[in-house]
DNA sequence: AAAGGGACCTGGCTGC
DNA sequence: TGCAGCCAGGTCCCTT
């Protein structure tokens, strides 16, 4: 599953690549991979219903060239050169892939691209080098001048692109890791700053978190108070701070916020270190390979087993409809 | 404004 | 073996 960890990952590969190419070509697959809200068509200056989803990220992106690759919390973007931004979130499955043009052009087209604003979702027709599921799912392809191009695939569809204007940060640092400007993409005005942004204001977030009546797992997933954390670092950065995630928000000392908050990045600095979390094909790089922080993790996904710190058994329970697992020895209420 | 609950989606797993 | 049903998760939206 994709959290900050893994989104840095796929950032920095796209990073390596894309910055200072131009996007020639976009060809989108399946209608629920680009998002098109209002507000977004807002800040490009266009009304709503005039052109398609796909006619507005076509019009938008093709003949721009990518400036920069930037990340906040689980969502990347591109800095393209007319000002905009191409957003992209992996939602549970979504992958980007970098691939030589060339080197699949004896495969064959994996589908027609109608212009008009029809998309068409394509069955495995034909079947590229690395195997037919990644043509099943492949939902966007970015051609790019270097013959090179960017795949996106999508087998659950949760993840999708988008294209928006900029607004100022709030409180005026840069955007995001990478980002020379001080603008975000509108889309994404409502994500607080992550645990690794280093114009993180630690201080008032600890007053924010301390301020819900909710458990302390909730609260570290609310991409409004703190983005980047899922249900995987989550329960992991309760794990190593101490605390059970089942513990409200309100009862938690600054102190001891401080420390799961420091825990968490952590234990995702550690997880960027060896490419991410990888638990089956759905996530990798943007060369396909996968990560190698689940043979690290203490409690995630291991509801049941013994702690690896004190041998209890790991305790799995249910937290506002999402499953948590944490030791009851090691973690105090 | 905060909190709670459901919807979206699909492959893999469990149980009958 | 086959089938139904459940589970996983991130985010958005609606209701209380």
């Amino acid at each position: 599953m994709p959290e900050l960890p893994e989104v840095e990952t796929v950032r920095r590969g796209l990073a390596g690549h894309l910055v200072g190419r131009t996007i020639q070509q976009v060809q989108v697959f399946h209608p629920r991979s680009l998002r098109h809200q209002p507000k977004a068509y807002e800040s490009l200056g266009i009304t709503s219903g005039s052109l398609s989803a796909p006619q507005v990220f076509s019009r938008f992106t093709e003949g721009e060239q990518i400036l920069a690759v930037c990340r906040r919390g689980k969502y990347l973007w591109l800095e393209l050169s007319g000002g905009n931004f191409l957003v992209a979130h992996l939602g549970m499955s979504g992958q980007m892939l970098l691939d030589n043009v060339d080197a699949h052009a004896a495969d064959g087209d994996e589908g027609e691209f109608l212009g008009d604003g029809k998309v068409v979702d394509l069955t495995a027709r034909t079947v590229l080098r690395q195997g037919p599921k990644d043509n099943r799912h492949l939902r966007i392809k970015i051609g790019l001048d270097d013959g090179c191009q960017l795949r996106f695939i999508d087998q659950r569809t949760f993840g999708y692109m988008a294209v928006c204007g900029g607004v100022p940060t709030v409180d005026g640092h840069k955007g995001g890791i990478d980002s020379h400007r001080s603008q975000i993409p509108v889309l994404l005005s409502h994500v607080a700053r992550d645990l690794l942004d280093p114009a993180l204001d630690k201080e008032s977030l600890i007053g924010a978190l301390r301020a819900r009546h909710r458990p302390v797992k909730t609260v570290l997933l609310d991409q409004q108070l703190v983005s980047g954390i899922g249900s995987i670092y989550a329960d992991e950065g309760c794990f190593a701070a101490g605390v059970a995630p089942g513990k409200l928000a309100h009862r938690v000392s600054a102190k001891k916020w401080g420390e799961v908050l420091a825990q968490t990045a952590q234990v995702m600095e550690r997880a960027i270190a060896v490419g991410g979390t990888s638990f089956d094909s759905l996530y990798v790089d943007v060369a396909g390979a996968p990560g190698f922080f689940a043979r690290s993790l203490q409690v995630y996904g291991r509801g049941g087993q013994e702690c690896k710190r004190c041998g209890a058994e790991l305790k799995k329970v249910v937290i506002q409809q999402r499953s948590a697992v944490y030791c009851p020895k090691c973690q105090r209420h």
